[in-house]
Order: structure tokens, then C-alpha cells, then sequence
RNA sequence: GGGCUCGUGGCCUAGUUUGGACAAGGCACUGGCCUUCUAAGCCAGGGAUCGCGGGUUCAAAUCCCGCCGGGCCCGCCA
């Protein structure tokens, strides 16, 4: 399965024995990868002309001589470069009939035996999601099957802050005020009671007061006080999970906050700590080195109860118990915090390994969204909008039953917000307009279904007999569309490593391109056995590949749009 | 004020980790392609001082320094 990225180790590796047998120089040689038509692999030689004072050429045709691999076809002198052909259409002999064999399974990494605890979205339960932090479970449930793909155990958590003083003002609301609304979903319901009793908090002691009690019921572990609590948040959550499943976003596990204080961890990470503990005014903090400067850190209040960063401690060392490797996706606003608990879980616990995936807010034009402030777009909004969109733009191209329409709209407008967001880079501060984030044309997740819907159809009306050979490839939209296949395991594991779910977005999208050029330049069906057979062989590797990285994305594979 | 981060055609993005050949795509715009496997597509075209200024290098969007602009953070909040 890696056979391309083993042809250029290859080269690189003749080309620096070459290079010390016969200029006794030794250099590192990194291969790259030349424009359009020069060639699959370049070897810029700047830095050997510079040593040994001779011309490309003459450098160039003393190592051309010397090498001898079968699996370069042709190698050329261009400027300083060296530019390699690549015989790589035997490669695909093996690559497609294993294809064929065992299907997407082919596709999958060896098991890693080791266990991911990966944590996501974790949005305080006091209203509906928010086109806001839409990154977070999207950014997150991809990382969970790209994982798996890569050959990890993958356990997912979503951490329900119900200790906290947001959920402490939803509970006050709920319980003390009267709101009428026809709102259906409990979620979009209750965010009514979040919004009015932030309001009343801001200038009225009284609330702010019962607020407070609320809190440190919870935090000294006031068991029916928390299981009253729970009720309520549990219909925001209920909610928002109906949401999630929308983008095809599940968790394995929703861990409560609370459960950290009732069944004693906190306790633990706090006894752990006590010999380190300094007191100020009555509250108790460690020092922790931040970038050469002593750093306080509380973990008790003057009045005894614990904090987010303790019951985070606490959580983490839990994690550390059911996995190998934890990851965390979090908004940027988390990055102090996850940098200091890094530190703190140091002191506590050796070799726990914690990798934090940020990722920037999306805003609106007029700023940040906030929730109390009713300044939002509810990711339930942006995907109803999104169906609608999408339902127009079947009934442009077809008739079909509203059930079928219905199903379709929904795979498709659904999918286009997943990948929308899915696509840019997690670091890069996103501005939301609807016009992006409806888009359905070009870089976007109906071209990619459109792609595999193509390769369907032309399946449909002729399956594959089984029968490849790489010898009957000649046309240009042919080759390139084997070489971007070929590329699929370097994809996922360069994805899987850096743990940068956009990148099968971008493979994606370049692979259905290419696709599309091949489907208007090669016809299939109308070819003779041979061709058509090697064709349909191709649409068969097109359609498996393209299958497995939508669902790798989380996106709906409709087999006609 | 300090720290982190982003800045690429009118708009959006890839490329930055590991420096290399004319900076690659999408949207929008202009023109062409459906009696032939789905035109949510394909082809062609115009449009970029890669925020600014220095430096390192044979070579800088990419590395280093300074500055400018946007975002985030600097709690006994979460």
C-alpha cells in the first residue's frame, strides 16, 4: 500500500549512495516534487554544483550513468534539477486488485493497539450549538475516524460542564422564571431561561446572590441539588446532541463534571498535591514554572471548594487511566489553560502524553458570538438553511418523491456545512458568511458527491469484471488519476500525524478534480473490452477511494445526487 | 503593556513544519462545451508588489529581526 512513497525513499537513497561513491560527498537528498509535466520527483543539486564546481550538466549525466532502477522510466537534466520519471503504473496493478479483494478494508492502517481518549465539543449545556464553536465537533469527529482509519483505538468524551457558574445561571432561570415559547426543541426553549437570568444577574444583587448558592451546592457535592440540575441541563444536552447527529457527530462517552467531585477524584488530585500547597487568605494554589517565571495556580477557594482547574487535573488523570494518548479539541481561548494543565499533570503523573488540536472562533461581521447576548447563528438555523438550499437545487435538476427529497436535501445541505468548515485550516480566524457557508459549487462537499454519484452511475450500467492491467493506461487524464490515488496513504498518515483533519479535505477535492477531468476526457462505457475494463477499474478505485474519505470526513455518500 | 496566533488576486482558501523551477485552487467576472457514462461538471481568459521594512542564502510566501493590522488570552471564571 505504500509502494510510491517506498519509490521515492528509493531514489533518495541511491542518489545519496551515488553522490558519496562517486564525489565522496555526503549529503542528505530530499526529492521534491516538480510543476506540472516535468516529471514526479525532482533533485534540486545546488548545493552538490556549489561543492564540486562543475556544471549541471556534467553532474547530472555522471549520476544519470550510475543510476539504475527499474522503477524510473526516464530521467531529465532541467536547469540544476534532475527531474525523474516514475514507472508507477505497475504500482497500481497491486494497489487496485487489492481494492478489489478486500474493498475499503484494503484502505485501513494496521491496528496501532493503542487507545485514543479524544475529547470534543464539551459546550456547556445552556443553550443550542452555535455556528461559533461549529469548528469543535467537526474538527473532532473527523480526527475520531481519521484515527480509527489510522489504526488507533479511539474513545470519545464530551465533557458536560455542569459544576460551572453558566450552567449555575440556566438552573436559577429555569427554577425561578415564567417564559412562554412555542420553541419545540428544548434546547432552543431553555437558552430563553440562560439569556433572561443573565440579564436580571447584571444589575440585580439578589440573583446574583442565588446564583452563587447555587454554585456551592454543587461544588461541596450537594448530591440532590446536582441530580435536580442534571434533569434540566440533560434537555439542553438532548438538544444539542440532535444536532450533532445531523453532522453525523456521535460520542462514546458524555462524562460529568460532577461525578469528578461526588466520586471522590477531585479529593485525590488535591491530597496528591497538599505538600506543594502554599495558602493565601484562606485559598491554596501550587507554583508551576511558566517560561522561567513561578506561576500561582488555585485549586481551592477561601471558602474550600474546589475549581475548573482542579476538576480539569482530576479529569485528565482519569483520561490518563482509559487511554494511551489523550487529545483535546479546544477553542484558542483554551491555550494558557491546557499549556498550565500540561505542566501541573507533569508534577502529578509521569508519561502522560496530552495533544491539544485549537482552533480559532468563527465570528460574525460585527463580532463575536455570544450566546447571553443572542449575537449567534445556531448551527440548527445554518442547517435547516442549508437543507432548503439544497432541496431547491434537486428540484432544478429532477423530479423526485418528497421522501427521496427529503433524504437528499438532508445528505447534502447537512454535508455541505461539515465540509464548509471542515476545509480551512483549524488556526485561521473564520469570518461567517452565508454565502460561504452554503456553498455548493467548486471546492465543496455536493462536488464531491456529485464525483462518486458519477462513478456510480457509470458502474451501475456496467460493473467491473475484475480485470486491470496497468499496461492499457496511456491517456494523461488516466495517469493522473492513478498517481492521486497512489497518494491516498501518504494523505492519511501525514493527516493522521499532524492531526490535521483539512488536509483529506484538500486530497478529497483534488482527487474528485481530477476525477471529473478523467470522466470528460476518457469515456468508458463505449470503449472496447479492454479499455473499458481497465476504465471501469479505475471508476472502481475512484469510487472505493472516494467512499471511504467521505466517510473518513463524516460526510453522506448519496449513490445518485 | 506582555504572551499566543492569523495576514496570499475583488472575496475565500492551499502552499509555511522540511527554503528551490513561472505562487496553486475555489467564489465572483468574460467567452465556449449537453442528439455521447448525471452541466452541482469540463475547457479557455482577465485579475497577486504573498501586510510593510530589513537580514540570512546561489535561492525566501516559507527561516531570523523589527514594525503595522485583525483575533484570542493575561481571574480564588469556565
Amino acid at each position: 500500500m505504500f509502494e510510491l512513497a517506498n519509490v521515492k525513499k528509493s531514489i533518495e537513497k541511491e542518489l545519496e549512495r551515488i553522490i558519496q561513491n562517486k564525489f565522496s560527498i555526503n549529503i542528505k537528498v530530499t526529492l521534491e516534487t516538480p510543476p506540472e509535466g516535468m516529471g514526479d520527483f525532482a533533485f534540486p543539486m545546488f548545493d552538490l554544483l556549489k561543492l564540486l564546481k562543475k556544471s549541471p550538466i556534467e553532474v547530472g549525466k555522471q549520476i544519470i550513468d550510475s543510476l539504475d532502477l527499474d522503477s524510473i522510466k526516464k530521467i531529465e537534466i532541467s536547469g540544476a534539477y534532475l527531474n525523474f520519471h516514475v514507472n508507477f503504473l505497475p504500482l497500481s496493478d497491486s494497489f487496485i486488485r487489492e481494492l478489489k479483494e478486500k474493498g475499503k478494508e484494503s484502505l485501513n492502517f494496521p491496528k496501532k493497539n493503542k487507545k485514543v481518549i479524544l475529547e470534543h465539543t464539551s459546550a456547556n449545556p445552556t443553550g443550542p450549538l452555535h455556528v461559533g464553536r461549529g469548528r469543535n465537533p467537526i474538527i473532532g469527529d473527523t480526527l475520531r475516524r481519521l484515527l480509527k482509519k489510522y489504526g488507533y483505538d479511539v474513545e470519545t468524551h464530551y465533557y458536560v460542564n455542569d459544576a460551572g457558574r453558566q450552567s449555575a445561571i440556566l438552573i436559577y432561570g429555569v427554577e425561578n422564571l415564567k417564559i412562554e415559547t412555542n420553541e419545540k426543541k428544548e434546547d432552543h426553549a431553555l437558552v430563553l431561561f440562560y439569556q433572561k437570568a443573565n440579564e436580571l444577574l447584571e444589575n440585580d444583587q439578589e440573583v446574583s446572590k442565588k446564583i452563587e448558592e447555587i454554585m456551592m451546592d454543587i461544588e461541596r457535592g450537594d448530591e440532590e441539588r446536582i441530580k435536580r440540575n442534571r434533569e434540566i441541563l440533560l434537555k439542553v444536552l438532548n438538544g444539542i446532541k440532535e444536532t450533532l447527529k445531523m453532522i453525523n457527530v456521535e460520542f462514546d462517552i458524555f462524562y460529568w463534571e460532577t461525578d469528578l467531585i461526588i466520586q471522590g477524584q477531585v479529593k485525590k488530585v488535591i491530597d496528591s498535591l497538599r505538600s506543594e500547597m502554599k495558602e493565601e487568605n484562606g485559598a491554596y494554589y501550587i507554583e508551576i514554572d511558566k517560561d522561567g517565571k513561578n506561576e500561582k495556580v488555585f485549586l481551592i477557594r477561601n471558602d474550600g471548594t474546589s475549581l475548573y482547574f482542579t476538576r480539569d487535573i482530576a479529569y485528565h488523570l482519569l483520561k490518563s487511566e482509559r487511554g494511551d494518548l489523550i487529545i483535546n479539541v479546544l477553542g484558542e481561548d483554551h491555550k494558557p489553560h491546557a499549556e498550565l494543565l500540561q505542566n501541573v499533570l507533569k508534577k502529578i503523573k509521569n508519561g502522560i502524553e496530552i495533544k491539544n488540536v485549537f482552533y480559532s472562533f468563527v465570528s460574525l461581521p460585527e463580532g463575536r458570538m455570544s450566546t447571553r447576548k443572542g449575537r449567534v447563528v445556531y448551527l440548527d438555523d445554518l442547517l435547516e438553511e442549508s437543507r432548503e438550499k439544497a432541496k431547491e437545487e434537486i428540484l432544478k435538476r429532477r423530479n423526485i418523491s418528497d421522501e427521496k427529497l427529503n433524504d437528499l436535501s438532508e445528505k447534502i445541505g447537512f454535508s455541505a456545512v461539515r465540509y464548509n468548515i471542515l476545509k480551512i485550516q483549524n488556526e485561521k480566524q473564520l469570518v461567517f458568511k452565508w454565502n460561504d457557508a452554503l456553498n455548493f459549487e467548486g471546492d465543496s462537499s455536493p462536488f464531491l458527491q456529485y464525483s462518486y454519484a458519477r462513478a456510480n452511475s457509470i458502474l451501475k450500467k456496467q460493473p467491473w469484471s475484475g480485470s486491470f492491467s496497468s499496461e492499457y493506461i496511456m491517456e494523461k487524464a488516466e495517469i493522473s488519476l492513478i498517481k492521486q490515488i497512489l497518494l491516498y496513504p501518504d494523505v492519511i498518515e501525514n493527516a493522521s500525524e499532524n492531526l490535521k483533519p483539512y488536509k483529506i479535505a484538500k486530497y478529497a477535492y483534488d482527487l474528485a478534480s481530477i476525477f471529473n477531468i478523467f470522466y470528460t476526457e476518457c469515456p468508458v462505457l463505449k470503449e472496447n473490452y479492454e479499455i473499458r475494463e481497465n476504465r471501469l477499474g479505475l471508476v472502481f478505485a475512484f469510487k472505493t477511494i472516494m467512499e471511504d474519505l467521505l466517510e473518513t470526513m463524516g460526510i453522506d455518500h448519496p449513490e445518485e445526487i
